[in-house]
DNA sequence: ACCTATAGGTCTGGTGAATGAACCTTCGTC
DNA sequence: GACGAAGGTTCATTCACCAGACCTATAGGT
């Protein structure tokens, strides 16, 4: 987040976890790596930010360890970003945090839902299988898909958001995305 | 967070979060809400944050129900700020959050620790209580002390960084804000 | 050889927000 | 009546974000 002169000051793993995904934007595309997205122009048209702050948040988030990128083809070198191990265990926050906004500040509820794959069941508001019982489920096991309930919403029109309609296993990547 | 002009295309409950608590600060406010921090004086002290920041992010938090005014003195009039309902249940998000910068972002890891207070045992990192099994326990049941292993720390010198260095309830007022 | 498209960037000028410091207001106390 | 505490507001400066133009390398079509 790089508040000021950074936080050398506060003695918090909070403040810390905020430098790393607290800026605009790179949350968002935690998120959308969890929903497969790799390539920089799909988190560009996915999430409408300018492509130069795309270009720096990447960058720092493969700094901090949480993205890497990973070429899929050579003659030209390209390559997509992809959720490392740290990466990863953001899966609980971020889950928890988009449950909250579907409470408490988007009207109508969420507009995408999350059921554990192996028996079909949504996650409950700590991302656990309430069937499976144990703990949160890690989300190679999770598959999302739009609400029933919000038909109505007024999509984006990019190739992302149209892959997104369908459901979908988080991490897999999406559509545009495949050779 | 103000992403630009809104979110309105985002359909995404994670946006609509972090449109409330994704702004520099706020989450950061929030926690010192749970640390039991109150007064205004208090968060500007302990986060070293420009007071034009704090009126404006503190209003925001009001506005978005998260935090509410309440009256602690008449004459002159003086109220505190308090989690409402909403803000409490922002709990789980900010706690996970904080053990994934314990584990990934702070080197000599966390510098404070939680415990569920009934039964004395240090909080799993989804919040949950080992000892008591079932889901993570709600704020009201936790304590927090520092992290033995961080006696190095250099502490800051504000009160209520002061107030902080003792083991605590959540919630509960810090010293300089009791009467 | 030339034109076009794709992918992934960099560069630039304008704008709005964050920053630190000073100032203000209300009240109580000495 | 001077002083201090609490909770702000105002101000000039700095910095990050923004939209959009531009750049590079390659592939395919004609």
């Amino acid at each position: 987040m790089a508040l000021g002169i950074d936080y050398e000051l506060q003695d918090c793993a909070l403040a810390r976890a905020l430098e790393v995904v607290g800026e605009r934007w790179s949350l968002l595309i935690v998120r959308d790596a969890f929903y497969g997205v790799q390539r920089f122009n799909d988190f560009l048209a996915h999430l409408g930010i300018p492509r130069a702050v795309l270009t720096a948040r990447l960058n720092a988030l493969v700094a901090a360890g949480v993205l890497r990128k990973e070429p899929y083809q050579q003659a030209p070198l390209r390559h997509g970003y992809l959720l490392t191990g740290a990466g990863l265990e953001l899966w609980g926050p971020l889950y928890q945090l988009s449950r909250w906004g579907g409470r408490h500040a988007t009207p109508g509820g969420p507009h995408h839902l999350f059921a554990h794959v192996p028996c079909g069941t949504d996650l409950d508001f700590v991302g656990a299988c309430p069937a499976c019982g144990g703990g949160p489920v890690p989300p190679t096991e999770v598959a999302m898909r739009p609400n029933p309930a919000r038909t109505d919403d007024h999509h984006r029109e990019d190739p992302v958001s149209r892959a997104l309609v369908r459901p979908h296993l988080l991490l897999e990547p999406i559509a545009s995305a495949a050779v």
